[in-house]
This record gives C-alpha cells, structure tokens and sequence, in this order.
DNA sequence: CTGCATGCGTGCATTTTTGCATGGGTGACA
DNA sequence: TGTCACCCATGCAAAAATGCACGCATGCAG
C-alpha cells in the first residue's frame, strides 16, 4: 500500500473545500486534476476515500485521517519553509505584504513604490485584503494590522497610535450645529450598534441610515449625504468633501502594527521592509491622530 | 516559494543515500528522475541545496533542514497509512512478512504455501532478510524475529523457545569423543569469541579456525570439516551430514516471535497469519528445543 | 597503465499528467 | 417553468515527467 504525498495534499485540499473546484483552487489546478489525483489515491490504497454526491465530495472516515495527518505534515512543510526563508541573507526574491486596502491606497502605496525602487531586486507582492492573511501558512510574510495584539508566534512593531473623527458633509455638520437636540443621521459599521457615545453627548438625538461592512462604502455613504460616520482619523481628516462634526475630542482606536513570523526574523527582506516601515510611520505619525495636519 | 511535497520526499531519499542512484533506488525511479526533481526544487526555493560531488550529493544545511521536516512529515504519512490498514477488515490485497531467510527455507516456506492457498484473495510478499526491517516505517506488516524483547510500540506473540546444539561432521564428533583432551577446531559466529563454555568444560583445548557473520555459511563451513559450530536445534538436528558433540545438553538460546505494529492489531490479514503462524508452531515446538525428533 | 565499478549530465522517445471543452445533473429563484 | 449557478464525468490534445542510452569523470585493483 503506498501512495503519493502531493496525493495526500489533494485529499487534504477536497477535505477542508468539500468541492472538486474548491480544493482545486486551492492547489492551483483544474478540478479535473483533483478528481483523478483522488481516483487514483483511491486505487493505491484499494478502498473509496469520498462519497461523490450532486452537492460535492464528502469524505469518508478514512479521507478525514488521511486528511488529518495530511494537515500535520502541512505544518511541518510550512515550518521548514518558513526557516528556510528566514536564513534568506540577501535582498532579492520574493515577499508578500499584506495590509488593509485603504491604508495601501491612501498611505503605503507611495511608500511602497519607493521601497520597491531601493530593492530592485525584490519581488513584491501586496495583498491588499481585509481578511486576516495566516502568516503560520505563509499567505504572506509580513501583516500590516490595525488590532490590539499581535497574535500567536508572531513578533510585532508598533507603527502608529490611531484615533478616530466624526465626519460628514459640511451642510449636515452645519445642521448640527445649529441644532444639537435635531435628529442627526448616522452610518455605522455593522457590528457596532449604536454612533459613539461621545457624540451622542452632544448631539443626542440619532437615526441610523444604513449599516456598512467595508469602510470604503461607509466613506462613499457619507459623500453621498447619508448622514455622520466614524473613521480612522487618517481617513476623514484630508478629504477634501467631508468635514469633521466639531466639539468631538478624536477617539482612541486600535493602532497599527506590522507583523511577521518569529521564523522570519533573520531574513534580510523582512527586516529591511520593517525598517523601511518604521521609519516610514515615525514621519506620518500625526496623519493618524491629529484630525487637522498641522501648519 | 513553494515547494512539491513528492519533492520533498526526494530530497529526504537524496540526503539519506547521498547518491542520486541510491535514492532512485530508495524512491522506486531512475536517477535521473531524483536528479531532476532536486534540481526543480532549487529552482523553486531559489538557492542551491546540493553540492555536486564526483562521488556523489553533498547536503547543505538547507537541504539537512529540509530532509529532517521531510522525515516528520514521512512518520504522518506513514503512521495515517499504518490506521488505514488497520481498519482493514476484508482478507484480500497485499500483505508483507519478514522472517530470517534459514527459517523461511526449513521450515516456514510449506507453511506459507500452506496460508496462501487457504486465503487466495491476499497476495503476500516474504522479505527474506537478516536485516531488521522497520515495522513502523511500514517495510513489512509482520516479522518474524529472533530475540529476546519485541520492541517499541511493537506488539509480540510469541512463537517458540528454541535451544542451541554443537555439531561437526561425524569424524570430527569421533575424533572428540575418542581424545577429549585433543585440539578441537571450531567454527564460531562473528562477535562471539569463544566456543560456548560448557563445550569448553569437555573439551577444554580449542582452536578457532573461522569465523562467519553468516548461518548459512557457518554451515557450510561446518559440512566442509572444518569444525564444530553452534547452532539452532532446528538447523542442526535433521542434517544427515552432521551429529551433535555428545554429553553436551542443548543450551538456551533466543525465542522466535511474530511482531506487528499496534496500529495492525486490528488488520483482519495480520490477525490471520498471526493465528497461523502459532498453530503451526505450537505443532512444530520440538523443533526448536530437542535435539533428536521423538519417535 | 588498464580495466572495471560507480557516479553524474544530457538528448530523445515514451509514458503520464494535466487542462480544456463538452454534456449532464441538481437545486435556488424569479 | 425557465434560467442561472454550481456541481460532476469524460474524451481529447497539449504539456510535463519519466526512463533509457550514451558519454564522461573518478577511484580502485591487478
């Protein structure tokens, strides 16, 4: 009884995706490859490893093991390769960085244009995505996060402090003003449930327009005249359309931190992207506290 | 940086070996095979991981690291197929035993033939070796050993107490009995370094005139005159070409037993040999203990 | 020094693996 | 009920991996 070891990985694949097309992307191959990898991985140990269902695969008591110790000799593989790239002295090759969309657009994309041509030799590649890349799997090498703690095995480098501001467009911040007791509207982030309690001292009386799971909407909702909304400070306080609801102290909110594997550490890219990062932040650390840029 | 897991396995197979032959043997391929997946992998991870040699591969730190995440990732593999095979519940496919090649040829060989026939659906596979062959890295489902403790994570049935006997061709035996302060030429395994002590207790003058690391050729040796030598019962006692020294009692000597591992307690094909295997010993038992067959 | 065993690299034909295109089935939904 | 979005199986051609044959270098024994 033998079988294959990227098999196994394709039976891993098929067991976390439940799909032929899930598990093939997940490898980066056709579905058709997934399907005769198994078949065959099926042959080699004589017995069935999926049910084949109109809805998808479903895997048997046998797959799910085989798929388990799959998963562990995954660790190891990722672990090897982890170490492998941190004994990485020089500055060339690959490096993946992945950070919030709107950071990358309104801050690091000059940033990285200039990183990139300092280390002509390093292949970057930006993940600009508001999922939480697993840097234990090597989604990426590096994280930039806006978040409390850094997490699990990884080593962390405070960027910046960040608070938050009230914006709207000027002729609703006009409104409040006049009145503070009137109805003021409101665009919130799903999850929060309510506009900040700060500005309900003030402004009291709310309505909550609409509610918005990615920032870039919420901010579009605003210009549009939808009503106030609470953003990064980095955010609201250099556009040009939105005005910042006044008598609000800027608010407290999660920091930025840039994260990477402790295995990491050593390489050469990694720390030259971290420096470069650091320095980076220290210059801009008020675009990120201070609603209005000093003079 | 990605990498091939059967990739992977290669350079584990190249490290060990330290030729690209030896690995292609290890693997099951043609040299060239190795040569060029270890080549892919460099291409892949971006660095050299083999230092070409004329007299062969020379691992780099890197390739050490690699081999010993590989060796990890190898006891998963193997362990997830040692369950599988445990579920096994059915009396068919391949089944592998290891046993030493002078028990198979007199003893186990018709046996065999005998479990064969009974269960036609499985297809055995004999190691005939001296070797120990690892059980937990799955080179055969049951071994037949002789020692005195089974071993780790090993489960052990055991088969049969066996006894040693000196025999010579019958005029050295003669020669020995008529003059028992003469000379007497022995031929003796490698390691140990005298005839046994209780031999010694008779014919107390000896010469070594070789040594051998190998039964089969002790016994050769023995049948050309060159000597008394020890050996089992089960080998010396139906040789119609040698006689055992007399006034010696037959000493202990190692048990035989059948091993398996663990995770095949449960195979439906290792329980049928290991049932087997003791009934014919329990009616073969005096083969291995007396000296002369009962009338 | 020569023959021989062992080890490596490379070009070429063969085998295997892969991706694509097509067709069929099922369930959600207007 | 028709359409759409997902599933899956299979035939076929392209692409990749493999084995083989050959040539070359090295170390060793006679």
């Amino acid at each position: 009884m033998q079988i294959n070891w990227d098999d196994m990985r394709t039976i891993l694949a098929l067991v976390r995706a439940g799909t032929l097309a899930g598990a093939a992307d997940a490898l980066s191959v056709s579905y058709t490859t997934v399907a005769r990898r198994v078949q065959r991985a099926e042959e080699m140990l004589g017995r069935p490893l999926f049910e084949r269902r109109p809805e998808g695969y479903f895997a048997s008591p046998e797959a799910e093991e085989l798929a388990r110790a799959a998963a562990r000799m995954e660790v190891q593989e990722q672990a090897a390769l982890r170490h492998l790239s941190g004994r990485d002295q020089g500055l060339s090759g690959p490096l993946t960085l992945t950070a919030p969309q709107l950071l990358i657009q309104t801050h690091l994309a000059p940033f990285l244009a200039g990183f990139c041509r300092d280390n002509p030799e390093i292949e970057l590649t930006v993940r600009a995505t508001n999922d939480v890349l697993d840097l234990t799997r090597r989604e990426a090498d590096l994280a930039i996060r806006i978040s409390k703690s850094p997490g699990d095995n990884l080593v962390g480098l405070h960027l910046a402090d960040q608070k938050t501001t009230c914006v709207a467009l000027p002729e609703i911040v006009a409104g409040a003003i006049s009145d503070p007791s009137a109805t003021l509207d409101w665009v919130i982030y799903t999850g929060h449930s309510t506009p900040p309690k700060s500005a309900l001292a003030l402004y009291p009386n709310y309505r909550i327009r609409a509610r918005f799971d990615d920032m870039t909407s919420l901010i579009a909702a605003a210009k549009a005249g939808l009503g106030v909304t609470r953003m990064p400070v980095y955010l609201g306080r250099n556009d040009p359309e939105l005005q910042p609801l006044p008598g609000l102290e800027p608010q407290d909110y999660a920091p930025i931190w840039v994260l990477s594997h402790q295995d990491l550490l050593q390489s050469a890219k990694v720390r030259a992207l971290k420096v470069a990062l650091k320095q980076f932040f220290r210059t801009r650390r008020d675009d990120f506290t201070q609603i209005q840029s000093l003079p």
